[in-house]
RNA sequence: GGGCUCGUAGCUCAGUUGGCUAGAGCGUGCCCCUGAUAAGGGCAAGGUCGUUGGUUCGAUUCCAACCGGGCCCA
């Protein structure tokens, strides 16, 4: 038996050596296997950037229906990550998609470059000197800084592959931007929605400073905490709303851990949920009723050593607002405030009642804007408060202040308890002192005032996000994105735009003598002009008259009335513009200005979903109070890079992948497919493993291409081409590439990327490999070179190999650049490269037929002359049924010691009367026998009733046996194939008749 | 703590308007081929569909709560 093995190897001619291997049609081809990604990739783009590729497709593309993806800038700052590789590429597909569809659909990268974390960088890279450097100097060193890292990101952008206008990307620090950003604002402006107010902000006393939250440091920090009695104005209302006798005074009990802020407080907070308690104690030798949330009542009270008191009745704080209660402002005589209401008050600390001050605290602030309190602040820059606060504080520090405030309210007996406690504190990250909360002067834009067009920005936007892109509203992919957006804008507050910094664009605010603002859209416009020449440094260096040449404050109308501003006497505001501000621009500052679109919208911003707070909202707000118009159509959001286990990268936690050593080890095609390969709706895990799975999927995709070549070696469309038989395997394989072309533009055209990569990936791992190529092996290589069925073959195969080319080229660039260089004897009317090819289109009247006959019943089957034709492609989920049937029984012969099977014979039994599995068999009987690899295959028509009594009938009636063919038949020394017409020829007994003929025609050609 | 969101085999994903033993590919294991060979093929094992309740004749699919992850806030 062993020698039967030996046999075939030799092909019976007992040298070892098998003659009829250089008369078969094998493989050949230059692709090699081997990518060498990491040279070649490099290599290509260098190609590409010579040739201006991009360049060559914005000229082939001019005229086409345009299509903008408008990049969000990415910050100037750092090494790229893998978030923002995601990022990257899914744009990068996303434009050569529309590219290769016949889209006019240019990509202008940019990046931000202002702002406090490269301000900080260069800070500390300074160190001390800091003190003694102007701010040109400083900010000239940003600007190095920022433009370092943006050169840096752009190489690593374009060693990913992405394809844009590198050449001329737009940076926010650029004096055009800056000038463009200014034309929004002077626009705002114009709709009357900046102004300027009192807002409270961390701030540094020794560095005089306000600090943005990067810019804190948290540590303990040991304070006194004090319960305060505020007396009611009118205890008789107090009785009233809690049933308590109305001759005894009544306190509203509050709690704060900065006594110091007493002097600013405006007002008591109530949660209107929380219960609140009257309670009566016995207070320094009277009684009296203390007002505080019941469940702390025993708590604080203990605390403050009271241990006999009555709750009298107990009032939901909603009450307490209703019944517009007021106090005594312990500190300012004569002053009362009212009980407000706000949710932040909780029971974890102090007494449910909490001290406001909306100079002094973020939500007192927010609390004060809506109860119309002031903004009151009576502390100066350097800490001190000033003439307003009570004289026995003027001009003390506030660290100085927690003690006296504390002295003259244990004086008025209204000081309850105090006691001392640690908490997490605000410092500043550079002095290391403790920060206050004090209010400074801030510019805001305004969302619920109506603009001069009409209704508010908070109205504009959300109708926006209501509302689809036919509606004159946004889409979003995936679609909870409204709602997330929506719920961010129904609670934001007023846009505060200014920041107290060095690097960024100023805000064009002149200041006369008295301290009153000049902004007016004129004025800002002369601005915008003067920095469009000279840059924002100009600010710091250039005097108010050289800044608002042209610009005539008598003549402007715009000015308040009463305000007497002459350009000479101006001073130059000293703010900075909050970042966002200026990347929220960029609708207008690069799609519009570049000429990209007439006027927003631009198609599509796709970014994190980070940005919902971000560039989303804060380009949404100023681009429908400048022009009334959203400045997107559609709104696709990608998750974030996260582990394998699906939790937080972090570079402390040592979890993170770095993108540019997977692209020094693996290089950007294989990165593009993992990305590519990713639901980027929700998070995506990120390890080395699953990036190694990506680089198999690329090697099963090369290597499909790679067969498909080799295969057509010898074959040229132009003179080959032949259309496959009707029944054969190559009609079912078109059909199934036409399926494929048709999912996976569909799957382009949704965004869903993952879903066209995994399709593609199947076909190759499936149809193409698993079942098509394995099958037509035998044909490519046995049948005569020139034979029509070897043709029909490598027809399909062509067109396998020109349709993946151009379907894997928005995701594989380089691969597939080097794939379509490497096709033989593409049509010389293609474009030298596939990036300016246009993506395949499906044949719907093929799959019109085949989806008809989809499940259609075995007993219409026909093969009448009439219907061989189409109607045959119905009868592939039969023929792939009986494969994966055979395929089972071949398993089990391989298991009795038939390993080859090619040493196998397939036999399909169809019941004498079942004429639809009998022609069903018949026709398809070459087709199977390849199908399954087996050496031979043969139909027997049995006259027994199907065995169980049942009634199948076409393909499920068909019995499939798989025998052993070794003692039955004779090997092919060529085909290797076992069939009983081996021998049958007598000039080459050792070979099938199929063989035989084509060594002869092989022979009497030479 | 709040808003939004995700949770189906080790991994990446399918699962149509709730309905027959929940699918595919990869990976893994075993086997084959050596004329795709830094390739190719076959078979098999793997899931209480995050958990717990509820609605229903019936739920991975609808509802609620909870657990876990993520983004943004506080």
């Amino acid at each position: 038996m062993s020698d039967v093995k030996s046999d075939a190897k030799s092909g019976g001619k007992g040298d070892g050596k098998n003659v009829y291997k250089d008369t078969l049609n094998l493989p050949q081809t230059d692709f090699e296997m081997k990518a060498g990604l990491l040279v070649k990739e490099p290599a290509m783009q260098e190609k590409w950037r010579k040739e201006d590729l991009y360049g060559q497709i914005r000229k082939a593309r001019a005229g086409g229906p345009r299509f903008i993806l408008h990049d969000g800038p990415p910050y100037a700052n750092g090494s790229i990550h893998m978030g923002t590789a995601l990022n990257k590429v899914l744009k990068d597909i996303v434009i050569r998609c529309h590219n290769m569809t016949g889209y006019d659909s240019p990509y202008v990268p940019g990046w931000d470059c202002h702002g406090l974390p490269i301000e900080s960088r260069v800070q500390t890279e300074v160190g001390p000197k800091l003190a003694q450097m102007s701010h040109s100097e400083i900010r000239r060193r940003c600007t190095d800084y920022a433009a370092k890292y943006v050169g840096l990101q752009s190489e690593q952008f374009q060693r990913l592959g992405v394809m844009g206008e590198f050449g001329n990307p737009y940076i926010t620090m650029a004096p055009e931007y800056e000038a463009s950003v200014l034309e929004v604002l002077a626009r705002l402006v114009e709709q009357g929605l900046v102004y300027k107010q009192l807002k409270p902000v961390h701030w540094s006393i020794e560095n005089r400073t306000a600090l943005a939250e990067a810019e804190l440091e948290y540590k303990d920090r040991e304070d006194e905490s004090i319960f305060v009695f505020f007396e009611a104005q009118d205890s008789r209302a107090v009785a009233d709303l809690f049933g308590t006798p109305g001759d005894l005074p009544a306190y509203f009990m509050i709690w704060t851990t900065t006594p110091w802020t007493l002097p600013a407080n405006l007002a008591v907070a109530v949660h209107p949920d929380i219960e609140y308690a009257a309670v009566k104690l016995q207070w320094q030798g009277r009684t009296i009723i203390a007002v505080l949330a019941k469940e702390l009542t025993e708590k604080v009270l203990r605390a403050g050593g009271i241990e006999q008191f009555e709750i009298i009745t107990t009032v939901a704080g909603k009450k307490l607002i209703e019944a517009k209660l007021s106090y005594h402002q312990p500190l300012v005589r004569g002053k009362l405030c009212p009980v407000v209401q706000a949710l932040y008050v909780t029971l974890e600390d102090g007494t449910g009642l909490v001290h406001t001050a909306p100079g002094h605290g973020l939500d007192d602030y927010g609390t004060g804007l809506k109860a119309g309190l002031d903004i009151y602040c009576p502390v100066k820059a350097d800490g001190t408060f000033d003439d307003t606060a009570p004289a026995f504080l003027v001009g003390h520090s506030v660290w100085q202040g927690n003690g006296l405030v504390m002295e003259v309210l244990a004086q008025a007996a209204t000081l309850f308890h105090r006691q001392k406690i640690v908490h997490s504190y605000p410092h500043d990250w550079r002095s290391r002192g403790p920060t206050i909360f004090r209010a400074t002067e801030q510019w805001f834009v305004a969302v619920d005032k109506p603009m001069k067009r009409g209704t508010t920005l908070r109205d504009m936007a959300m109708n926006a996000c209501r509302n689809d892109a036919k509606n004159g509203g946004v889409n979003f992919v995936p679609a909870w994105g409204r709602n997330r957006l929506a719920g961010m804008l129904e609670s934001r507050p007023d846009w505060c735009i200014s920041r107290q910094r060095s690097w960024g664009l100023p805000i064009p605010a002149f200041y006369n003598a008295l301290g009153q603002p000049l902004l007016t859209p004129a004025s800002v416009r002369a601005v915008a002009k003067h920095f469009a020449r000279h840059g924002s440094d100009s600010w710091f260096t250039h005097t108010p008259a050289q800044l608002l040449e042209g610009y005539d404050p008598s003549r402007d109308a715009d000015l308040p009335k009463g305000q007497s501003f002459t350009v000479d006497e101006l001073t130059t505001g000293q703010d900075i513009i909050d970042v966002w501000f200026e990347s929220g621009s960029s609708w207008f500052a690069v799609a519009t200005a570049r000429g990209l679109v007439k006027q927003p919208p631009v198609d599509l911003y796709l970014e994190g979903s980070d940005q919902h707070r971000g560039w989303f909202q804060l380009s949404l707000l100023p681009c429908l109070g400048a022009t009334g118009e959203p400045p997107f159509t559609t709104v696709l959001t990608h998750g974030f890079v996260v582990t394998e286990q699906g939790t937080k990268m972090s570079k402390s936690l040592g979890n993170v992948i770095d993108v540019m050593e997977q692209l020094k080890r693996r290089g950007a095609d294989i990165l593009r497919l993992w990305v590519a390969s990713q639901n980027y709706q929700d998070d995506v895990r990120c390890s080395e493993p699953l990036i190694a799975q990506a680089e198999d999927a690329y090697r099963k995709i090369r290597n499909t291409l790679r067969y498909c070549m080799g295969s057509c070696y010898d074959f040229n469309p132009a003179v080959h081409a032949t259309e496959p038989q009707p029944h054969t395997l190559d009609r079912w394989m078109r059909l199934e590439l036409h399926r494929l072309i048709r999912d996976v533009r569909a799957a382009f055209d949704a965004y869903e990327f993952h879903r066209a990569t995994r399709l593609m990936y199947e076909f190759c791992t499936v149809q193409a490999s698993s079942v098509y190529m394995a099958a037509v092996k035998d044909r490519l290589y046995c049948d005569l070179s020139d034979s029509p069925r070897r043709r029909a073959t490598q027809t399909v195969l062509y067109e396998v190999l020109v349709t993946l080319t151009k379907l894997l080229a928005p995701i594989l660039p380089h691969t597939m650049q080097e794939a379509w260089e490497f096709i033989p004897n593409r049509d010389a009317k293609d474009p030298a490269t596939v990036h300016l090819a246009m993506l395949p289109v499906f044949d719907p009247v093929l799959l019109g037929v085949a989806d008809s006959c989809q499940g259609c019943d075995p007993q219409d089957m026909q093969f009448k002359e009439a219907t061989v034709g189409p109607s045959l492609e119905m009868h592939w989920n039969d023929i792939m049924g009986l494969r994966t049937a055979a395929l089972t029984k071949l398993e089990a012969l391989r298991n009795a010691g038939v390993k080859n099977p090619l040493d196998a014979e397939a036999v399909f039994i169809v019941p004498e009367q079942d004429q639809a599995a009998r022609t069903l068999v018949e026709t398809f009987l070459p087709e199977l026998e390849d199908l399954l690899g087996v050496g031979y295959a043969r139909m027997e028509v049995t006259s027994q009733v199907a065995s169980a009594g049942e009634t199948a009938t076409g393909a499920a009636a068909i019995e499939i046996r798989i025998e052993d063919a070794r003692e039955k038949y004779q090997r092919c020394a060529r085909s290797w194939k076992r069939r009983p017409d081996v021998g049958s020829d007598a000039e080459y007994p050792e070979l099938s008749a199929r063989d035989a003929a084509v060594m002869r025609a092989i022979k009497s050609k030479q």
